[in-house]
DNA sequence: GAGGACAGGATTGTCGACGATCTCGGGTGG
DNA sequence: CCACCCGAGATCGTCGACAATCCTGTCCTC
């Protein structure tokens, strides 16, 4: 057994093809709904069809992707309706991650929390939207690290890839990080003072402010045209 | 969206590989450790080596089966601790679940909610183990669909396939049924009485009690051997 | 002009074979 | 006697080709 635990679900294979597509897919290179031919993708990636197959298969297990029997696959579009299903499953179990991150968390662990929660605040005064995006990010994968719960975190990585575009143009909102910065800094307190009840509480609150504020960006966001 | 939900992620393909071996594995066909040679399989299952390896793909990414890069699959072994953190999982999703079924049931579902609170009293009542655990199974399952979440349905789904074995030898543990029974009905009565808050309490209760008696039916249930 | 059948093209699903990588055993030198 | 090297065997990863399936546009019939 290694030390710091089974995260990387054993698939191994050849990680170049598949990291590639997925890049491409959460970069937005392909725009929803649009259909991925294997064989353009085996030609663009200079790789065998079959390792193409491979990756859509591992892809669409991820929820990236959707595949139909004998028609192909095609960048799945994840409807405002899903998102919000998605954030209220983070919900739950970044709320337990959060729980159990109180009752673990060492010394070490709080110094680097209230490092980033430092580094948020001065992203906000300075208005590096880009920056508190990262911190963001690195601040819930934290949590996740701290907790010790290897189970949710791979489930959460996986719900992470299907709206990571959303998540971006939530925090790319303006008057969004006025919004998340005080939440983001009651978590990391509530860590910090080993309150699992509060710590709990707190991660529910911010992402039930996330769910809330998800509309609000779709609206003022157009959507591209998703025809068909 | 649609009516139902789209809980099938989009994997299509030719089921029936797949679906068999999965059989099997949570079956308790192969042993857990077991090595999985694709050419074996291939042979068992009468179709080609590609088909056993996208089946094999498809398995490792649901966790039922560990691949390592050029040395091949075998079945995962699911450790007490990873059974544990699973059910924590599940406290935290079943418990959202339970939340939502509450705000949404319709009065049809109340009715068959009831009668398998019904079932499940006489099942204990007559001793019948076997009908209990299916019971058990269906008011999970149930109270998932009610809720609407396809979102932690699917991941549900994928979680339980990992420890069905183990959920069944608790089912069976003597004396469990007398624990889980009143849960399951208090679980009923809060999503019956449209009381969310109530719901999710009595779903995390039920769970977390499923957590303490996991290392009980562990410790009275002998280990195969599982050396290396 | 409308509806249905049919052929054409495109795409995926499946197959067998080749090459790459890893593990395991025997042999050799210190 | 132990450590290292190396070849054999086994298994996985990759490749190109064939067959099955599905969509699209056209033609025929009413």
């Amino acid at each position: 057994m290694t030390a710091a635990g089974p995260d990387e679900t054993g698939r191994g294979r050849s990680p170049r093809v598949v990291d590639a597509i997925r890049d491409a897919v959460t970069g937005g290179e392909f725009a929803p709904n649009q259909r991925m031919v294997e064989a353009e993708l085996s030609e663009r990636y200079g790789v065998n069809r079959a390792s193409v197959r491979d990756a859509l298969l591992e892809l669409a297990s991820e929820g990236l992707v959707e595949r139909i029997p004998n028609r192909g696959a095609r960048v799945r579009e994840v409807s405002l309706a899903e998102a919000v299903e998605i954030t209220e499953v983070r919900m739950a179990l970044e709320g337990l991650c959060a729980a159990k991150a109180a009752e673990r968390a060492t010394e070490e662990d709080r110094v680097a929390l209230r490092g980033i929660a430092a580094s948020m605040r001065d992203a906000v005064a300075a208005g590096d939207m880009f920056g508190y995006s990262d911190l963001n990010k690195r601040l819930h994968e934290l949590v996740m690290t701290i907790s010790g719960q290897a189970t949710a975190r791979t489930v959460l990585a996986r719900l992470r890839g299907q709206n990571v575009r959303r998540q971006f143009r939530l925090a790319m909102h303006p008057g969004r990080p006025a919004v998340s910065l005080p939440e983001h800094l009651a978590i990391v307190d509530a860590v910090c003072a080993a309150d699992p009840v509060a710590a709990e509480a707190a991660m529910r609150a911010h992402l039930r402010s996330v769910v809330d504020a998800l509309p609000e960006v779709e609206k003022s966001h157009p959507r591209r045209f998703d025809a068909l």
